[in-house]
DNA sequence: TTGTATGCGTTATCAC
DNA sequence: GTGATAACGCATACAA
């Protein structure tokens, strides 16, 4: 009886109702114009029935297809790694779980560049959140414009007219670490800086610069990672290697901090001691880590669940959206950074 | 030209080509009784105009959707902190990705249960994954048996009659790493085991079990946890209260591992001199902890995309689809466990 | 406010 | 092999 060959239809409750199938497709669709003795008997019907609207045939009729995409990109082992990621889609998920959207969520391969454009233009969908889009990625072509799309990060520059995203306070989050490190009393802070080719990587280095250049300390010593905590043991490697008297690091991400508490200890180094760490995302690895890992902690989720929230805004085209979205970070102080000791040298 | 409102139709493609709808029809979904010319203006015609078939009318005259629903619990802050999840996500959507099925991923909090039970119902998708269901779970009323589903995780006795799921060999995987302990000379191996309520939780500690009692070794150290860091080192610290003298743990995942880590650094007890540890999962974390953990991983997205093909055929009905599918794990060693100091005490 | 009629883009059942 | 034509289940102008 509940199989999909078996499955009551609008015009099952309109007779059961004794109404036209019209009348009941208003109320199921919250028109205000419906009497309420209709109204209810109507309810009743499909409470009885258990009626469950046909979403294709809504979908063909309307023109409207109720349900957006979450693309992301199929550097998934990195992608789905990185809790980043997974807590969007969690926050994508957990909105659209309040709507009455579907989500479909699709895995963009390199290969499949190609289908995923079709699917996005083929009326699969009302918009999409994309999320960590490559620079030139040949995906978007024609479909920005065509669709309504969220970012997830900020863009690369240029950015195109009219283009939305939803990104963590990258630069006041990298800041307000090394203005931490500062107040420690540090004073030869490197950084392990992300890619250059992501702007979450771009925007951290610069916050990092900022609080060294407003504190009126050298911002000399950058290595590049690439958010992985190899990357980070070798950048700590270089680092050490110019011989600098190094007393902080700020790391561009929680992994390539925690890569570095390994050359660190090989150097015989203590953390916070002589080195006081600070990380970015606050990986659940960064509480757990020892010592625990102070981390600039960005909330992925409620930004996932902005950036649903937006998009169904730009496909509704109630009010004006904006245009940037920049949610605030939060430093959690672990035991990884500590006052520096006074032990004179 | 691409927008939902002027993109071509099949009418359009059957108009150019000079054929009838009927045609097109059969070339789109690759009927073999089509004579090769007009096969090949079709696909001209189908490529010159960019036509993409609309899935709501073909879902709706064909009555498949051709999408399958991956329903996760909302517990998602735990559910996606764990990489398990998260990776089962990942294989699920590659998988489909190579496929023509789309994929609707369901977040089912406590309290819209009803609503994606009528989502499953409602004729939205062909079949559904269901990951991590929890016993006595009122989701699935109804559900199973009207509508293909494939579990990740071996689910609760009594196993319904043809309930088809796809799970990690845990007993095996806790055999193995209580083994390996075993044959680092280690003999008072105790176990934090998972939650009572997960089959995951009871398998693991199942193999602990039969691994001592294979070596002759007693099976009485024992504490539960629930799979957190701060779960496992409440069982690490009550396990050390006991006053045995523990040499060798096995935690029922990498968090739980790690969280006792910290327990034992209080206990001036070194890893692996004193205690040798080994967890499950192999996390991200387990390899940049210090000193890394050994782990026994499991392919988690492998396991994604083979209950996504499982429930493809049982969609397709062909051939018999096997209800029980056990996939491997693997020990990774590290340095948390090595062979037993001969220091004597 | 409610009912009638038509169309949404495909598939499927027929004849041809 | 190919082409009409009737569903598929619902939304929506339009009429009442």
């Amino acid at each position: 009886m509940q199989s999909r060959s078996g499955a009551p239809t609008l015009e099952a409750v309109a007779k059961r109702a004794g109404v036209s199938r019209a009348t009941v497709s208003r109320v199921v669709n919250g028109s205000p114009k419906v009497t309420p003795d209709v109204l209810a008997s109507v309810r009743q019907a499909i409470e009885e029935l258990g009626y469950v609207p046909n979403r294709a045939a809504r979908s063909l009729a309307s023109r409207r297809t109720q349900a957006i995409a979450l693309v992301v990109p199929e550097d998934t082992a990195k992608v789905f790694d990185e809790p980043y990621f997974a807590q969007i889609v969690q926050g994508v998920a957990t909105h659209l779980a309040t709507t009455d959207y579907a989500l479909s969520l699709l895995i963009s391969s390199a290969g499949s560049t190609e289908k995923t454009r079709r699917y996005l233009l083929g009326g699969n969908v009302d918009g999409a959140v994309v999320v960590s889009h490559h620079k030139d990625d040949p995906l978007l072509e024609g479909v920005a414009g065509t669709l309504p799309l969220v970012f997830g990060g900020r863009p690369f520059e240029p950015v195109p007219p009219h283009t939305h995203y939803v990104d963590a306070d990258n630069v006041g989050g990298a800041r307000a670490a090394v203005e931490h490190l500062v107040k420690l009393g540090r004073r030869r802070i490197a950084t392990i800086a992300g890619p250059a080719d992501m702007t979450a990587g771009q925007d951290r280095l610069r916050g990092w610069e900022e609080a060294l250049v407003a504190a009126g300390l050298q911002a000399d010593l950058a290595e590049r990672g690439d958010f992985s905590p190899a990357s980070g043991a070798k950048a700590m490697r270089a680092l050490l290697a110019t011989g600098a008297p190094i007393d902080g690091v700020f790391a561009a991400n929680d992994q390539m901090a925690l890569g570095a508490y390994a050359v660190l200890a090989e150097h015989d180094l203590r953390i916070p001691e002589d080195v006081a760490i600070v990380g970015f995302d606050d990986d659940r690895a960064a509480s757990t880590a020892l010592p625990p890992l102070t981390s600039v902690a960005q909330p992925s989720s409620e930004m996932g669940a902005e950036m649903a929230r937006l998009l169904i805004q730009l496909i509704d085209g109630k009010g004006s959206v904006p245009e940037a979205t920049v949610m605030p970070t939060e430093l959690h102080v672990r035991a990884s950074s500590a006052a520096q000791l006074k032990l004179s040298a």
